[in-house]
DNA sequence: CCTACCGATCGGTAGG
DNA sequence: CCTACCGATCGGTAGG
């Protein structure tokens, strides 16, 4: 069904016309694309290759096998990934506007692009094990730095003293990812005529405060921040993830 | 390597002397659990005609198809999930108590068997028109309840008025479901030595705080809801969904 | 990077 | 409910 076997000149190949980028990152990107719309096992590397205008034996030549294509998928977003972290630290002291940031940070690099938060989705069910062990080395260092600001501001009373730190971290992370892995489906829960993009933006919207008002005693993300609507907040996709929020939190 | 041709007499069929059930139904089971363990086009006919103890095409002669035998597993767990509605709904009249009982329905429902979550997910995922229709049909009237209920208590002051209705419960849902689907994994989120088994009854512990401290402004989710430890929260999976809960919700 | 090809397995059917 | 079998497609290899 793919791998047909005329018309495949030199001439016209199916490239995206995403400029320039080698054949191995078209190949990560692609497959990256298919596995996050199909999952693992329900795209064959006959598709990835024909999506990059190659052949599958040219992209076994790549990667030696499809199971190694699948981690060099992973290890390609966790690349992504890692050049957020920094600023996430950084966005993690303490204090409500602080939160925000990070809180933005955070959503931003998966809306920037979905197919992330769908690949992880799918994986943490295809591949429990492995994801477990990815989230041990990759988030677990900053979850614990988030969770020690946590404890602080409880004891400095700004931060609802039974919030379970450890809980509420993974829950969060949990919410921002498969919120943006699932938008088209939880939108169908009350669109009476609103824009399918309109009520993905309020479910950002909600996303954050919930987990600002659920952490905060504050009554500051009970007033000032809800309803704030013409914002930059909607994000398109494709861009990589937002750097101009962070400074105007408010 | 399914399809054993020899060593399958009439004696030791593979079956997990679950008692009785019908052929159908052990199908259904067996399809249930491989779809949600490893996927729709993860899990071969073979596998899960050799689960239940029967061949391929003794599968094909009660299911047309594998694409019929996927939707049957759909409609199976929605018939389940409407024998749950009636009480949600009767649960889901204003009231922080009431909102707790409808809190933990649902999350029973879900905890009771996992693979309801993650076949939804998963579902979600591979055929997100489909799920949306089916979310419009089996959870969209009496979410729009809930919304109703979130308005009257905004309007009486009991609930913040930042809370965006449709958002709120849209990522609530989305929320329950996906910590449940994928809890092997935000569970590797920070245990210092807890075991999984606490820390996934912390983290649905701390799920219900989230609900409900960023919906009501009563400070009193803050303070009685949050470190009651020992009670029969952690329900084992196995039995159906609970119904000694919702009484003692505090 | 290609053509040609491999054994294995897939969903599904024939026929009883 | 079974055996036997179908064409199609899978991941991967040989060889250039």
């Amino acid at each position: 069904m793919v791998d047909s076997y005329k018309a495949h000149g030199r001439h016209l190949p199916p490239s995206k016309s995403t400029a320039a980028s080698d054949v191995p990152t078209r190949i990560l990107e692609e497959a990256t694309r298919l596995f996050a719309a199909r999952g693992f096992d329900g795209t064959s590397l006959s598709e990835i290759a024909g999506a990059v205008g190659i052949r599958k034996p040219s992209l076994l030549y790549h990667f030696p096998s499809k199971d190694a294509l699948r981690r060099s998928v992973l290890e390609h977003m966790l690349s992504h990934w890692n050049e957020l972290v920094p600023r996430l630290l950084k966005a993690a002291t303490s204090g409500e506007d602080q939160y925000d940031a990070l809180l933005r940070e955070t959503v931003g690099f998966f809306t920037a692009d979905p197919d992330r938060a769908r690949l992880l989705v799918r994986e943490a069910l295809d591949r429990p094990d492995e994801i477990g062990a990815l989230v041990q080395r990759h988030v677990r260092p900053w979850a614990d730095v988030v969770c020690q600001h946590i404890r602080k501001g409880q004891a400095q009373g700004r931060v609802h003293p039974n919030v379970d730190p450890e809980a509420y971290v993974g829950q969060m992370i949990n919410l921002i990812i498969s919120s943006v892995a699932t938008y088209k489906c939880i939108g169908d829960v009350a669109p009476r005529g609103v824009s399918p993009d309109e009520m993905r933006r309020r479910h950002i919207l909600e996303l954050c405060r919930v987990a600002k008002s659920s952490l905060f005693i504050s009554p500051a993300s009970a007033t000032a921040q809800g309803r704030e609507n013409g914002r930059e907040n909607g994000r398109e996709n494709g861009r990589e993830n937002g750097r101009e929020n962070g400074r105007a939190a408010r």
